[in-house]
DNA sequence: CTGAAAGCGCTTACAG
DNA sequence: CTGAAAGCGCTTACAG
């Protein structure tokens, strides 16, 4: 007969309340008190509700790092996204954290600054972690990422972008966003509609999402027989209000027939306003201008800015909704929601 | 005898490397392993040589969850800050990664929204994942996140304010960050020797640090006789461009004879900028317009915004490189460190 | 300086 | 529906 060694003095407990104090008290195993706090599987009833009041009564939080390693998953969601400085990353965060955080989930951010190499080794090193699920930005990755991804196994959904996969695929890509080809198609039709008709066309930082834009003013203005590939002006240089400034110059003194500037993003065609009234440039009546994303102050501009409004907020929730349906197994019905976007017409058009 | 039971058929296995294969390889215990590749004791040279060549020819990364579960302490720092839609803390976000991150820590982000309850609710959650060091913003806060924080023994550096504690004291409180106060006072200074009198301080948020450099404000003025009591306006909104422009027509209509405003944050006195351009006001003649912090687009207004720029990088890496040798167990010089503030002047006053 | 044993706090995989 | 055993991949605490 083996005596079963005492209780040992070499101690390392935490201090913390463990799952075994819980099914101790609830007079349970600590099986059926982990079954009936994840609500896996079917427990009576009756034991149920003696864990339930056993957790209360001790405080039990269950440690993620045991859970992790035992279940191979955490509680972590990883969210890469380029930038914070862009207000557009702010809001669709924010909207994710509010979503997730209240189903337990903890977000782990990494900012890629939209270079495909920092977000692979992001990406790497976030799976050591084991995320329960992944939220990414755009379609395009190195193929190093591509294949982290693919291989991990571990849900994830696509930010800002519409990718359509076949519906008939059993193994979809997930996508939440908005066609930003139509939105900028959009855009540039309204400035037709205004009358302008030499468009040019603004951008900097130049990510996948920048460039569907610029291809929507492309179809709109060959639509309407007024593309001149000499109204494109892009820059790779990060977007911000100093840049906009300098490139409103720059295009009136190259362009000075342009009557009408469609900026990629709010912050430079912000920036091109306040230029515009330094050099006392009447907006729009001399040259419109247009921008993208609704951000913060666009609104507060003189004249106010035209812009398309991006609902940030919807999106992030709708993703996040859709990585828990994922995560939990649920069925997802559509793989590839749209969010859609709103012109907003102000006085700048 | 004991038959030690074969390789368990039940096989869990992550099909991760794990410590023990780089032990095989290496031809030595898990421990020494463990040992050598923490840079912990002292272990032969020559082993440790061969479990670094075993870690690169496997690849092996070690697992966070169960380095956390053994150690009670896990590779994530937590960082409590009130908003990401403040550049200023995007800002100091990026600046704390970019140090901690190579020396292999995860960011765990909180946002408290400037509130108090909120800050203790995702302090409790974030000690769940046993992080090994915080990061907090500011001195204000509740009983509850101030006992959390007493309690749990982790290393904590305050950001944004100095918080000076008796040197001799043997449990420091760690600050980065600036004075507040000093700062306001500087720049209501400057606005007297512009010859300014009857000096306003517009603010919203109303934070800990805004009303420190509301004090500053009080006594500036009161030093030079200028004091004013209704020349404060605290809103309690949020701070946005709209409110800026808002609050700059209610001063001027409640008290026509200012002749300068002093915004607790660039956003308002951007927002009151735009107002006046508006309004048909002349900046700095009729009224000066000042704010705080340095944001983008300050420097693109019309004038361009006189206002107070503040190292925000410089305190994000002087903070996370303190926390880092707190958590090493290093010796923290000082405990208290001042990055300091600069006033940029520029056409608004 | 090195290692065998035990344990961190959970969950998986079986068995009944 | 419930539970005893084993294991997740590390590190702590001892012992030598």
């Amino acid at each position: 007969m083996t005596a079963s060694s005492p209780r040992s003095t070499r101690s390392r407990a935490s201090g913390r309340v463990t799952l075994a104090d819980v099914a101790k008290l609830a007079n349970v195993s600590p099986m059926t008190a982990s079954r009936a706090l994840r609500g896996e599987r079917a427990v009576g009833e009756e034991l149920v509700a003696r864990v339930q009041a056993a957790v209360q009564e001790l405080g039990y939080m269950p440690d993620p790092a045991a859970r992790a390693l035992a279940s191979q998953r955490s509680s972590h969601v990883a969210v890469l996204i380029p930038l914070l400085s862009n207000a557009l990353f702010v809001d669709l965060l924010e909207a994710v954290q509010r979503t997730l955080r209240p189903a337990g989930y903890q977000t782990l951010i990494g900012i890629t600054h939209y270079d495909a190499r920092e977000e692979e080794q992001l990406l790497r090193e976030q799976l050591l972690h084991r995320p329960a699920g992944i939220l990414v930005t755009g379609t395009e990755r190195s193929e190093g990422a591509r294949h982290l991804l693919a291989q991990c196994g571990t849900p994830c959904v696509h930010l800002m972008e519409l990718i359509d996969t076949a519906p008939s695929s059993n193994n979809p890509i997930y996508s939440v966003g908005l066609s930003q080809h139509e939105a900028g198609l959009a855009m540039t039709q309204h400035l037709l509609a205004r009358g302008k008709r030499r468009i040019a066309f603004a951008a900097a930082q130049l990510d996948p999402r920048t460039l569907q834009r610029r291809d929507g003013w492309t179809d709109a203005l060959r639509a309407a027989h007024c593309y001149d590939a000499r109204l494109e002006w892009l820059h790779p240089a990060p977007s911000s209000l100093a840049l906009g400034a300098q490139m409103l110059e720059q295009i009136l003194r190259e362009a000075p027939a342009v009557d009408a500037i469609f900026f990629c993003n709010d912050d430079l065609a912000q920036g091109a306003l306040l230029a515009a009234m330094r050099l006392g440039l009447r907006v729009p009546e001399q040259v419109a201008i247009a921008g993208f994303n609704d951000l913060t102050g666009s609104d507060q501009m003189c004249p106010p800015l035209t812009t398309i409004r991006t609902p940030r907020a919807k999106m992030g929730q709708a993703a996040a909704q859709m990585l828990l349906q994922l995560m939990t197994g649920a069925v997802v019905s559509k793989a590839c929601v749209d969010v859609g976007y709103e012109l907003v017409v102000r006085g700048s058009t």
